[in-house]
DNA sequence: TTTGACCCTGCACCGGGGTGCAGGGCTCAT
DNA sequence: ATGAGCCCTGCACCCCGGTGCAGGGTCAAA
């Protein structure tokens, strides 16, 4: 398919795919004759996940890196250790963004079911959130 | 408490914390004589909530609008249906993240548990997270 | 009173993630 | 064979969220 059949069924521009292209995210297609790009499915898929892995705040690299394990794997570049501690590592982060976002629903359901707020104590959203665990009070 | 101080205690740089204040995002505190910015209390929390929102992938403007509705509930600028709509829409928003992070984190656990990889099938991280729920198919 | 830590403003610069445009080439239906 | 509608490259520009620096003022302890 071409370019901008990719870009819409991933819902993204076609400027977009170029740029993921340029910055050595989505891998050079194949070309036709006239040169122009020509993907296939797998790339659609990858360009969905990139879609969808941003929107949960992971930057392109982390996705790169994140997309690149099992190939590094099936490859043989990547020790099989070597993946397990990297994705350990973004099991404990994606469970801390999971533990947090549940503190900031909280805190948010808690400001709907207020009676009525009080007009002289602050913001209880920012309360809420400023005042959760980790990243400690200093 | 003067810049370096707030600074400090909400875990951002001083040059942050003017940034927050040029860009509208925290409010212009009052001025010691010799012209030092000097916070208060809430203006610490307020950027502590505003470090922590920004963690979990919310932009400064959301942040900003989140932080004024009760506010302008106070005020009677905002009536509280309105609140409750633009809170409710915020929590589906929140519950969807959730949701796409257990995929993935379920992925991602496949992957670490998979025996021995397929050479052949295509990464279980992208696939998993190009296919879930919302965005349809087109 | 001097020295060092802190503060001010204004401005320039950075990386990430795009977006748009100019100038030109292919393709295909009419 | 021509015009619409794609495609190409290269380049410039955009917003966001900072970060750093220059040039200068303030303040407190030694």
């Amino acid at each position: 398919m071409r370019i901008a059949e990719i870009a819409r069924k991933a819902g993204v521009k076609v400027s977009t795919v170029r740029y993921h292209e340029r910055h050595g995210v989505l891998p050079e297609p194949d070309r036709t004759q006239a040169g122009y790009r020509d993907y296939d499915n797998d790339a659609l898929q990858y360009v969905r996940f990139l879609r969808r892995g941003q929107a949960l705040g992971f930057t392109l690299s982390e996705l790169k890196e994140l997309a690149a394990y099992p190939t590094g794997v099936r490859h043989g570049h990547v020790r099989r250790d070597e993946v397990v501690e990297v994705a350990s590592a973004k099991l404990d982060e994606i469970d801390e963004r999971i533990a947090d976002l549940k503190r900031t629903r909280a805190a948010i359901e808690t400001l709907l079911n207020a009676e009525c707020i009080d007009p002289l104590s602050p913001c209880p959203i920012v309360t809420a959130l400023a005042e959760s665990s980790s990243h400690a009070t200093a």
